[in-house]
RNA sequence: GUCCCCAUCGUCUAGCCUGGCCUAGGACAUUGCCCUUUCAAGGCAGUAACACGGGUUCAAAUCCCGUUGGGGACACCA
């Protein structure tokens, strides 16, 4: 058995959007775990719609998630002369013809057919009238086979049989000396020895239109494997009214790569009842019998779901490194260089439990910047009262008795004033909490001390009195 | 309209190929309880599905046919 070797070919005509991202990680996964290779191809013969920065886009968003390829980025369009000669073969061979027809001719009888009812296919007029592109504004058109069925073993759907006669013969190269979609597309594979043509649900009726190019070319017809479409709640195809399609928009939302990673394969894959893998993990149990036949609707619930996992378990440095930009952007960009990562990264431990995505992450983090506390109003107004003044004045006491902050010490101490003062341990948790963060939730009252520090501790319990004596 | 694909809890899915172990399992969400210095996290429990109709068989979620429903494709887009 020869190398697999895969593909990953999107149009640049846009973001990169969540159900690419899952195509090119079925591709990547197999070419991992089959030691094969990923090939990074982007279709840009559509001139009017291709751009650099959505071929940028794609890049960013393949290294965001971790997809690394072994060849390319190859463009379509520094390889127009290849399909150009290889069309013109088709042509010698009389497999191809020129077609005169006008794009709006042919869009008027594709109406007129729809129209009556009757199939919108192209009526080969041109087929046999042997004509020179002699003004050289024709359209190349393969000659589909007329009889006969192709057979499609997909990878995922099973044995497929499709009629030859529904078939028309499509355009391979335009007026315009372009190259189309299908023609392109075979022409690659096969010059680029793809073993397995791994693709989303729509091209499945390409497929049989691009068999036959294969054959004519005197190619190799590779695998093919079609991966169900992902749907939005209402199970019409995922579109932006369903929300954010496009992967940097999660990234941005604060989620983490390998969560999404881990979301979307999960998303028509499964491996019995485990729901989260690793990396390592996905490459050695993945195989095309576990992958999904039906459509999959897109859940945002589960994904935050999978991103709130992914923040406990994942290392605390690495969530940390994640978290920097969305502090940047949430104005926190001065704070966030002033710290260690070090210590960012112990912010991370203190908080992750609470955070489901790392924009939760930064409000719940932002209260341990600086030295002073930002009160929330309604938290101060209700728990720094003139009656509590006093109490923590006596806890400031207590903790100033101590060198150094010590947890089990200053619990300890933290209790024993709360049972001599006949209070519940709320009645001066809260005040404390709201001294500490200047809101009325947070982590437990001594993991926030440690993270503050001694200091800063002793500075906020001395604001929080001030505040309370003069409520 | 034509062609193709698909069909298990609200959602992602296990089970289907190789019928019996399925009184249909897990996860998300949801409800209740527990834990608790707040908010979370966590633990426990609950609600909830084989689209429908015919076959085949001693036996069907599982195999076959049909119906219905959903999706996709029918471009000088990819």
């Amino acid at each position: 058995m020869s190398q697999v070797r895969v593909r990953f070919a999107p149009s640049p005509t846009g973001f990169l959007h969540i159900g690419g991202v899952r195509t090119a990680l079925f591709n990547w996964l197999f070419a991992r775990q089959q030691k094969g290779v990923f090939v990074l191809r982007i279709e840009d013969t559509d001139q009017d719609r291709s751009t650099d920065e959505s071929i940028q886009a794609i890049l960013e968003g393949l290294k965001w998630v971790g997809l690394d390829w072994d060849e390319g980025p190859f463009r379509q369009t520094e390889r127009i002369d290849l399909y150009r000669s290889y069309a013109m073969q088709l042509l010698e061979k009389g497999q191809a013809y020129w077609c005169s027809c006008k794009a709006e001719e042919l869009e008027a009888r594709r109406k007129e057919a729809e129209a009556k009812g009757l199939s919108p296919k192209y009526d080969s007029r041109c087929r046999d009238r042997g004509l020179a592109n002699l003004a050289g504004d024709a359209a190349l058109r393969f000659k589909a086979p007329l009889e006969g069925e192709t057979v499609v073993d997909d990878l995922i759907k099973g044995k497929i049989v499709f009629d030859n006669n529904v078939q028309d013969d499509l355009i391979i190269l335009r007026s315009n000396g372009y190259p189309t979609y299908n023609f392109s597309v075979v022409v690659d594979d096969a010059l680029m020895n793809i073993t397995h043509v791994i693709r989303g649900d729509d091209h499945l009726t390409n497929t049989p239109r691009q068999v036959p190019i294969f054959q004519a070319l005197g190619f190799p017809v590779p695998q093919f494997g079609h991966l169900p479409m992902i749907l939005g709640s209402d199970k019409a195809r995922l579109s932006k009214r369903h929300g954010a399609t496009s992967i940097m928009a999660y990234k941005d939302m604060g989620y983490l790569p390998d969560a999404m990673v881990n979301y979307l394969v999960r998303l028509g894959w499964s491996h019995g009842d485990q729901e989260l893998f690793t990396r390592q993990e996905l490459i050695e149990k993945f195989a095309w019998k576990n992958v999904q036949t039906s459509p999959a609707v897109f859940n945002p619930e589960k994904l935050i779901w999978v991103n709130a996992e992914y923040i406990k378990i994942s290392p605390p440095d690495q969530v940390a490194q994640a978290l920097v930009p969305l502090l940047e952007s949430a104005g926190l960009a001065a704070e966030a260089k002033a710290v260690s990562a070090g210590w960012l990264a112990q912010l991370v431990i203190l908080v992750k439990e609470r955070a489901k995505t790392l924009v939760e992450m930064v409000e719940w983090v932002r209260p341990y910047f600086g030295q002073a506390v930002a009160f929330d109003e309604e938290a101060a107004k209700k728990f720094l009262t003139p009656a509590i003044a006093p109490v923590l004045g006596k806890l400031l006491a207590r903790f100033e008795a101590f060198p150094a902050f010590s947890k089990q010490q200053w619990e300890e101490a933290f209790k024993q004033l709360v049972e001599a003062e006949g209070m519940k341990m709320g009645q001066l948790a809260q005040p404390v909490r709201v001294a500490l963060t200047g809101r009325t939730a947070s982590p437990g009252l001594f993991e926030v001390m440690e993270v503050l520090g001694r200091d800063r501790t002793l500075f906020r319990l001395r604001q929080g009195i001030d505040r309370a004596s003069r409520a």
